[in-house]
DNA sequence: GAGTTTACATACCACCGGTATGTTAATCGT
DNA sequence: ACGATTAACATACCGGTGGTATGTAAACTC
């Protein structure tokens, strides 16, 4: 046993990952140890080390992929739902696409939860990193422009209905009595709807 | 060397609580050992594990004291700034003291960053434990009262406007360029008061 | 004032993330 | 085509961690 192709190694790269998300799903990133993971896949520990610099650099690499994957599916459906004549349209698309992510278990804990822990949070909210943010603000920018929005506070309230979304996500998740995401979305509606 | 008395060790305890809150804080709950804590109070472990079954419950304790803490403030400030003639002034004021919560370092570190991934994230948001929502939640419902929000988007609504703080206090930690406190919490104020 | 309990200290353990070092086969320079 | 290099792992080990088992002496109880 011991080297493979580049192709096998690409494989096992990416098998690593997939597993290392499941885990980190199910039992979180602290509760999640290195050798749990290589154990599922009969593996030994220097390779993973061999692949991933630390646990931390993997675990940055399943949150990575799954902030890439919620980008684009927002964005696309940002795109398809764009309409001359409503300018919510694309934005309030975008945003339930996004509600949709935070509702998802592995979006939460990866992503909303262990996130912010395990990756310093100075580097969280950085710029190039929390796509979901750049959106936001394109979408709220794009209503400034329309004049629902006092410039100023494009940016503080990009964040804030971005946040909003992530909270509401979490009360969905553990059905919250009365809420539905239905129910939530409409709620937003109202809340980006209303602004002047 | 051996047992002191009953006061004694009611300060002890706190003590622990105390420096443990001052860690957390600075370095963040993985980064901070037990060891580290007892180092210094020039105390052994043996004696941490007496008062705490776990490094996980020393750690609810501090959450819970700042949780508390907050919480009473919020009230405070809502109650004094009750006024017949504007029903959103107790509302706001007791949001705008959230804001400012979420804007400090400990109350970010421990309840908003490692809150959420050392307890179990489901009961972050369990409603007899968020002692936050419970007063958004009812001062949404007043505004519902007075007619300026749907009762069905009465939940969803508490839920959004608190993560939106939440999140806000993030942006302002990591000082966001074009951010300050006053500016979020005019937007913040805008958001409000546009609901219909 | 003997017996129990409390408030710690000491000693130890399994496990964890990480490293140093092997080992073997694929790749590359010539 | 073949020796040197390097890539893809495995093995063995390390300091530190949260947690436990046990010890011990002073404070309480009756």
């Amino acid at each position: 046993m011991a080297r493979r192709s580049k192709i096998d190694a690409e494989k096992t790269r990416s098998k690593l990952i997939e597993t290392a998300a499941r885990l980190f799903e199910a039992r979180g990133y602290a509760d999640t140890s290195i050798t749990d993971i290589c154990a599922e896949l009969n593996m030994t520990k220097g390779a993973l080390f061999h692949h991933f610099r630390s646990k931390e650099e993997l675990f940055r690499e399943v949150w990575t992929n799954l902030q890439v994957e919620m980008d684009n599916q927002a964005r696309e459906a940002a795109i398809a739902a764009r309409n001359l004549t409503d300018p919510y349209a694309a934005f309030l698309a975008g945003c339930r696409t996004y509600l949709e992510y935070t509702t998802r278990r592995d979006y939460q804990q990866i992503v909303l939860v262990d996130g912010p822990s395990v990756l310093n949070m100075s580097g969280w909210y950085e710029s190039d990193h929390d796509l979901g943010n750049q959106n936001v603000k394109a979408g709220v920018r794009y209503l400034s422009k329309k004049g629902f929005v006092e410039p100023e506070n494009v940016d503080a309230l990009a964040i804030m209905l971005q946040s909003s979304l992530n909270g509401a996500g979490f009360a969905l998740a553990r059905n919250t009595p009365g809420l539905t995401t239905e129910r939530v979305y409409a709620a937003f509606e109202v809340l980006v709807k209303s602004l002047r």
